[in-house]
DNA sequence: CCCTATGTTCCCAA
DNA sequence: CTTGGGAACATAGG
C-alpha cells in the first residue's frame, strides 16, 4: 500500500522513537517474511528511506531493509499485549515493540550490509529536472503513468500518486512517454515535487487501511483530486472522471482536460 | 462466484 | 537483447 509519502512518514517516526536505542530480541512469526540474524543488543544507528524501502542502520556494515509491498503496516506500541492478527514480525527496545503486520504477506525483510544499499535510479523527491526525464522516456511507447511508476526509472511513485501527479500536470495517463513534450514534463516535474512534498506533510493517504506508525491515519484523502472519484465531478473542468486500467492498475483521470 | 486493493517480479511474445 | 503486457504472488472485503 505505502508509497513514498507513507514510507517517509514512517521514516520520520521510527527516526524519532529508535534513534540510539537497542534491540533487546527480534521475532519473526513468518518465515515467508524473510530471516534475521541475532541481533541482540545492537543500536539503531540511523533510519533512511529508498524508494518504497525502509533501512534500518545497526551499526558496523549491518542493516535491516524493509519494504512493506501492498499491505504491510508497523506499528509501534510502548506496551507489550496482544499481537494483532497478520503480525509478521516484532523487535522489542527497552521502550517499547515494533510489530509488522501484513495480512497479504507480500513485505519483505531482509538482514543486509550497508553498502548493498545499490540505488540505481533517483528518488522521486530529488528529480527536478524535465530534460533528464524526456531523456528517459526517449522512444518509450508505454505510458506516461506507466513510465512513472517504474521503480527503475525513478522510485517512489506509485498508483495513486501517479494519478494525482497526472491530474496535476494536465496530462492524460495514457499518453505514450516519447510523445510528452518539454513543457509538459516541466509541469510533471513540478507537479511530482507537489504532490509528494504536500502528501508527506500529510503523513499519506488512508484511503482504506493506511495508518502511520503511531496507528493514525493521514490527511491526503482529503486533498485527493482524481483518484477513486471516478464518476464525479472534476474539480478543475466540470467534466466526469474516468477509471481505466493500465498495467493492471485501476487508473482515473479527466478524459477533458488531460490531454 | 465476481471484482478490487497504495507493489514487485517473472514469463512470454513481438 | 529490448520492450511492453499480463499473470502470479496471498489475503481480505465488497
Amino acid at each position: 500500500m505505502p508509497e513514498l509519502p507513507e514510507i517517509e512518514s514512517l521514516r520520520r517516526q521510527l527516526s524519532r522513537v529508535l534513534k540510539g536505542e537497542n534491540i533487546g530480541k527480534a521475532e519473526v512469526y513468518d518465515r515467508k517474511i524473510g530471516r534475521l540474524p541475532d541481533l541482540q543488543g545492537r543500536t539503531v544507528a540511523a533510519v533512511r528511506r529508498e524508494g518504497k524501502a525502509l533501512w534500518v542502520d545497526l551499526g558496523g556494515d549491518l542493516a535491516l531493509r524493509l519494504h512493506m509491498r501492498m499491505s504491510g503496516r508497523l506499528l509501534w506500541r510502548a506496551g507489550g499485549g496482544a499481537r494483532p492478527a497478520h503480525t509478521r514480525f516484532c523487535l522489542f527496545f527497552r521502550t517499547g515493540e515494533l510489530l509488522c503486520v501484513d495480512p497479504r504477506r507480500f513485505a519483505t525483510l531482509e538482514a543486509r550490509r550497508t553498502e548493498e544499499d545499490t540505488a540505481a535510479a533517483p528518488d522521486a523527491l530529488q528529480v527536478k529536472d524535465a530534460a533528464w526525464l524526456q531523456k528517459a522516456a526517449q522512444g518509450r511507447r508505454l505510458p506516461v503513468k506507466t513510465f512513472l511508476m517504474d521503480q527503475r526509472i525513478l522510485t517512489g511513485i506509485g498508483n495513486i500518486y501517479a494519478c494525482e501527479i497526472l491530474y496535476d500536470a494536465a496530462v492524460d495517463p495514457h499518453r505514450a512517454a516519447r510523445s510528452v513534450s518539454r513543457r509538459e514534463w516541466r509541469r510533471i516535474t513540478e507537479a511530482m515535487a507537489r504532490v509528494l512534498k504536500t502528501a508527506v506533510k500529510c503523513r499519506g493517504t488512508s484511503i482504506s487501511d493506511w495508518r502511520d506508525l503511531h496507528g493514525e491515519k493521514g490527511e491526503f484523502q482529503n486533498r485527493l483530486q482524481v483518484y477513486d472519484r471516478s464518476g464525479q465531478t472534476c474539480r478543475r473542468c466540470g467534466g466526469t472522471v474516468q477509471r481505466t486500467v493500465l498495467g493492471g492498475r485501476g487508473t482515473y483521470f479527466c478524459p477533458s482536460c488531460q490531454r
